[in-house]
RNA sequence: GCCGGCGUAGCUCAGCAGGCAGAGCAGCGGUUUCGUAAACCGCAGGCCGGAGGUUCGAAUCCUCCCGCCGGCUCCA
């Protein structure tokens, strides 16, 4: 007998070969067992002294298992259909799995349909997955054999003499584990995409062909999901940017990765601005300005044109004379910093700037407004002495958070990455300066993640990450040091000493780029906009063309007290007609102007969220939106 | 850049075993005067992304180009 403690804290006492009779008894979906602190097949022997810990795939660890199990099923269905197919890698991930082969004649999107049906078949022949233990020499005989050299190129990276294979039916592969205990544990299973993607995601690779899908516990789950993803298209920006006339980005002609703001997204942009501008000069930075080119030899000094120079767009030629669009500001406030000599009492110094920079990304990788080509960033640079970095750093994440949190954000990944093998700069100014970011994200009491060398070659950097409506996670925020743009344009400062000492400068960004952040912000509300950033706050709207006047006159007080106003009244629409508009627009505030009301010098006041509040004075319905917006509330 | 998919009216899409370019919404004209998510009738709207080819005939098949969408390590 052994013991086993299941998920609710009970134990139990079973024969090791009785255990899985015993789970599927109680209805329980074992995914493995916990035994000395490791997750291990549930097929695994049963340790006699310490109880091992059942998990099941309703746990996120068990539901990786089962997902994995998925990608093996998929691999076997894909072996049976396609008997050439050669297999790569075929790992669970965040809301399902994949699996890589390389294929003689791909499938197409199509043939999903076929594969997902001979993974049913799989599934209902219900095949034990079983795992065995071969040598280094007996593994890599096999794979030679088998022609499978993605899987012999893993092996040569697996450390220890033997190695794990897992076996359902006839189908074999190479896999650390753990795995379900058969095939029919895998239901619940979806194909969902098919995409191309570089053994190793290296462009100078194969270009294998990926099959994603997704497996969850119960039927619902999968329901749930695919709800999930209908929903997250519905708040994709690049949906609801051109329906709500907010940006567009068009073909051909202005080419991709260009933004075009149309009148109402730019409304918002200018919000936002406004917003920014004023808190940098309450958080004590300068606004500055820069140009958008600059000559050849400011990038060479810069070292852009030598590391940075594929990120560019090729130069114009103006007089002899070769210029770049600037893909970063820094140079520019460097300059304006040695400008002139500096005292250390001068410092800290903050120049800011929503600098517009251009790069040249490559066209697979542009994305909505997420990732474009040409986009403003709300850059600033800071210049301080060695003895004001911990304060500086502190500074600059508390007002990093605070401004994301204005918009509504509250869900970070916050990073902290650290020198990496080559880098410039003197290791104790590394030190000092890896050591202020972590204290002050510690400070902040925010849970990070520690990047171990995966700093720039030029400083280490705090990076704030958010996600997207399908979960994809983009950098807002980043606070980084710059130790070779300190040394190359030779910034320095008089020091008490009176003696020339070099700065720190740390270059920080907190809401990225405009451009990108709008594509976040239009996600996070679905595209119903707070009253202080929505483009029109309120719509006047008549019952009948007997109102127009009164509504007109309603929508100039309105407009006159500051309200972003529209008054629909144009006539010829139904007041139905009207109202549905106004909550396609996601207008927060609409005011309904009948014979009542007019007769009262009231409206009406229906709500973005459907809620309908009666017939209110004019006045009142000014104070509430006017103070809605000050507030910056982000509920109506 | 590479793999796969896609490109038809302002928008969303149908048409694609090769045979007269369509619908809904938006627009315009008229009728309706209406109380909280779409009143009714009519009109107009197109180099079917671009170029070349196959064919008696191409939106439809082939080639190239342009653009868009998804993906390109979350490491057996």
């Amino acid at each position: 007998m052994a013991r086993v403690v299941l998920p609710g804290g009970e134990s139990i006492e079973v024969e090791p070969e009785d255990l899985l009779d015993v789970l599927a008894r109680r209805k329980m979906r074992p995914a493995g067992l916990i035994i000395d602190g490791e997750l291990r097949d549930v097929r695994d022997p049963l340790p006699k002294t310490s109880p091992a810990r059942l998990v099941t795939v309703d746990e996120p660890e068990g539901l990786e298992v089962l997902r994995h199990s998925a990608s093996h099923v998929l691999a076997h269905a894909v072996r049976r259909l396609y008997p050439d197919v050669r297999l790569a890698i075929g790992p669970a991930i965040r809301d399902g799995f994949y699996y890589d082969f390389e294929f003689a004649q791909p499938p197409s999107r199509e043939d999903l349909e076929r594969i997902e049906g001979e993974m049913r078949r799989i599934v209902a022949e219900d095949l034990p997955i079983e795992r065995m233990w071969l040598s280094r020499e007996e593994a890599a005989q096999r794979l030679q054999e088998e022609g499978e050299h993605y899987k012999l190129e893993l092996l040569e990276e697996i450390e220890g003499d033997q190695v794990t294979f897992y076996r359902q039916g006839d189908f074999v592969d190479l896999c650390r584990g753990p795995h379900v205990a058969s095939t029919g544990h895998v239901r619940h299973v979806r194909l969902l995409d098919l995409a191309g993607a570089y053994w190793r995601g290296d462009a100078n690779r194969t270009m294998l062909t990926r099959i994603y899908g997704t497996a969850f516990p119960t039927a619902e789950g999968v329901k749930e999901h695919l709800r999930r993803l209908e929903e997250a298209k519905r708040r994709d920006h690049r949906v609801l940017g051109p329906k709500l006339d907010l940006f567009s980005i068009q073909n051909e002609e202005i080419r991709a990765g260009l933004v075009l703001w149309h009148p109402k997204g730019a409304r918002i942009r200018n919000e936002v601005e406004a917003f920014w501008k004023e808190a940098h000069y309450q958080n004590g930075y300068q606004l500055v300005s820069s140009p958008h080119i600059g000559r050849a030899q400011l990038w060479q000094r810069s070292g852009h044109l030598d590391f940075y120079r594929e990120g560019m767009y090729a130069p114009l030629v103006v007089e002899g004379q070769e210029f770049y669009l600037k893909p970063m500001n820094c140079p520019f406030h460097i300059a304006i910093y040695n400008s002139r000599g500096r005292s250390w009492r001068d410092l800290p110094i903050r120049y800011a700037e929503l600098g517009t920079v251009y790069r040249f990304e490559r066209s697979g990788v542009l994305h909505g407004l997420l990732r474009v080509r040409g986009f403003t960033q709300d850059d600033a640079h800071i210049i301080c002495r060695p003895d004001q970095v911990g304060e500086e750093i502190r500074r600059t994440l508390r007002f990093a958070l605070h401004m994301l949190r204005a918009f509504g954000f509250s869900d970070f990944a916050v990073y902290l990455s650290t020198r990496p093998a080559e880098y410039v700069g003197e290791p104790e100014r590394w030190d000092l300066a890896t050591e202020a970011l972590r204290e002050a994200v510690e400070a902040e009491g925010l849970a990070y993640q520690v990047k171990e060398g995966e700093g720039a070659f030029y400083g280490p950097k705090i990076d704030i990450d958010v996600e997207d409506s399908l979960g994809r996670a983009w950098q807002l925020t980043t606070i980084q040091f710059d130790f070779n743009l300190a040394d190359r344009f030779d910034m320095a400062y008089t020091g008490e000493d009176g003696q020339p000492h070099r700065p720190f400068m740390i270059h920080r960004a907190l809401l990225g780029a405009l451009e990108r952040f709008f594509g976040i912000l239009i996600e996070h509300y679905g595209g119903a906009f707070p009253v202080w950033l929505a483009p029109v706050q309120a719509v006047v709207l008549p019952v009948t063309e007997e109102q127009i006047s009164y509504a007109d006159e309603v929508t100039l007080r309105l407009a006159e007290a500051g309200i972003r106003v529209e008054g629909w009244t144009k006539g010829g629409k139904t007041l139905r007609w009207l109202v549905r508009q106004a909550q396609v627009e996601k207008i927060p505030y609409m005011l309904v102007c009948g014979a009542r009301e007019a007769a009262e010098g009231a409206v009406s006041l229906r709500l973005r969220t459907e809620e309908d509040l009666g017939p209110q004075p004019v006045d009142a319905v000014i104070t509430r939106i006017l103070s809605a917006a000050e507030a910056r509330e982000t509920e109506l």
